[in-house]
DNA sequence: GCGCCGATTGGCT
DNA sequence: GCCAATCGGCGCC
């Protein structure tokens, strides 16, 4: 489908920023899985930052450490997957300094290729389905806590230059979803994208 | 050791 | 709109 052209994969300098700067950063990117040969991607729309040992929703906050979540204090541009009430896996990609523990969560997902894989792996056929939401998209795109750790630019799921946003095509909204410092607006989303996971049109 | 809880999802009391 | 599924981490006994 590309025809052998690659696309440029965001630069490390990117992930170095703090975590704010780099969710606005990402949104319009496109997501590139190839897990076991099978080529998928979408396009990002929506994200949330998580901003470490300050933040009260971060799994960083107050530096806590477990085998779980090591791969949040390391460099930047690393992938840190976890599972989610046991069932899903949820995918970020670390930002900043080693140490500070701060991070990108991706939300949703425009699907562009390998449609007919997302559907197989999810068990779903309506395309609004595959990839709104953080666990879908890590089930459509073949993510699981084999990334947990990697740098995204060895690792087989990458992200990729895409659409440069203008400002107004950008809504900030607080994050959804948790319980602590729900209210921080660290939430991007694409304005106006039928992509969005559901709590898209919530304010 | 035990019980509760969560950055979720899907099915339906 | 409500709740079960499922499990590691954490608080508390």
């Amino acid at each position: 489908m590309n025809g052998g052209r690659r696309a440029a994969t965001l630069p490390v300098s990117l992930f170095r920023q703090d975590a704010a700067t780099v969710a606005r950063g990402l949104l319009g990117a496109v997501l590139v899985s190839e897990v076991r040969g099978c080529r998928t991607a979408g396009r990002i729309v929506e994200v949330e930052a998580y901003l470490g040992a300050e933040d009260p929703a971060s799994h960083a906050w107050q530096f806590r450490r477990h085998p779980g979540n090591e791969a949040l204090y390391g460099p930047a541009g690393s992938w840190y997957v976890y599972r989610s009430y046991g069932l899903h896996w949820c995918t970020n990609l670390v930002t900043g300094p080693p140490g500070q523990g701060a991070a990108v969560l991706v939300r949703a997902l425009e699907p562009l290729e390998g449609i007919a894989a997302m559907r197989r792996r999810r068990r779903v056929t309506e395309e609004g389905l595959l990839c709104a939401g953080p666990g879908r998209l890590c089930q459509a795109l073949g993510v699981t806590v084999a990334l947990d750790g990697m740098p995204m630019h060895r690792s087989p799921v990458r992200v990729e230059r895409g659409v440069e946003l203008p400002d107004e095509a950008v809504l900030v909204t607080p994050r959804i979803g948790i319980t602590r410092a729900a209210d921080w607006r660290l939430r991007l989303v694409m304005r106006g994208s039928p992509w969005a996971s559901r709590g898209h049109w919530k304010k």
